[in-house]
DNA sequence: CTCGTAGTGTTGACCCGTCAACATTATAAT
DNA sequence: ATTATAATGTTGACGGGTCAACACTACGAG
């Protein structure tokens, strides 16, 4: 009983289970309850999942862009992404054209279908983002994204520091 | 080629790639970098995925407890949970006796392998949290469990609000 | 031109987390 | 006591995400 886990800065806080103090775990738990409330939205509102509903976003903010250029900016990986766009593609929420200067590339774009799913889901999801927000004060508000970005930062960094023998490189 | 990411311009967030805004996806991601260094810190140092830590960081800092306790503090999936738990038992991380008041319960403990796995990973993970915490300001660590707290809490909240069908057919 | 290297997208294998169904036991109601 | 309801833990099934291997294309160096 009684051990001290030393996770924490020296704050004061109350007795709470050690786990709670845990980034990873809290941003873990988190990511669970953000996602499954997502699904659920998405679902019923559009019948789109998380990833699709990314898709959606970029392709509709962004026009036509290829699959390695949403896989860059998201930071999702190539091979969930291929059978995403291949999966949209057959529900005809999004097409592709070839790209004239590159073979490789399939440039895509949203449908009409496409857009009026992301028409659906837009207000629903605008209004759970906004529900978040309500529930931080302008401080808290002001500074999340930047301790979400010094924590990625944190990790990205800190790949070398692990002693890494790296011959390969991770292509991501 | 040309085509760089259309918005950015660095001034404000607010053209910044519009699922950068947004808290879920950032959250998602986030997830993902914290897992993945997790998994391989966990692997690296002691063989234990995240799910065996956060049993033996339980067991560790509450002494004996039960799968369902578990589960409550720390919102996994009872279904995950057996199965981690079993694993654990199988290569003699922890142990489990039976409840004498209770014969649904299964008393958990660690033995003496487990808690020198303990011990081998908890420097490791201590200091890799040492470093995330190192990266923010005072004020940022300061309100940073604040606004998971309240984020958790927006979406507890938000479950009656988003207009329940429920026994519709979320099928899966 | 030829070759080596890097980028693009596809696929298969695998694991983890989620959910539903279930057997068993505890608890509460009557 | 009997019955209904809740809690505990197990299991099967399923989907999503990760990773590695691959084929194909682009491109630079020589």
């Amino acid at each position: 009983m009684d051990r001290r886990v030393a996770f924490k800065r020296g704050e004061t806080q109350t007795d709470s289970p050690p786990l709670d103090q845990m980034i990873s775990f809290r941003v873990s738990r988190l990511q669970s309850k953000l996602n499954a409330q997502a699904i659920k939205i998405l679902k019923e509102h559009a019948d789109l999942t998380p990833t699709q509903w990314r898709v959606l976003v970029m392709l509709e903010t962004q026009g036509e862009c290829t699959s390695s250029e949403i896989a860059r900016t998201t930071q999702l990986d190539k091979g969930l992404l291929s059978r995403t766009i291949k999966g949209m593609m057959q529900t005809r929420l999004i097409k592709g054209r070839p790209s004239k200067t590159n073979k490789r590339h399939v440039l895509l774009r949203l449908t009409d279908a496409g857009r009026g799913a992301y028409e659906r889901a837009r207000p629903c999801m605008q209004e759970r983002h906004d529900l978040l927000l309500n529930n931080l004060s302008a401080q808290e508000r002001r500074t999340m994204f930047d301790i979400f970005d010094k924590l990625e930062e944190s990790i990205g960094g800190a790949e070398a520091a692990t002693g890494e023998t790296k011959a390969g490189g991770n292509g991501r």
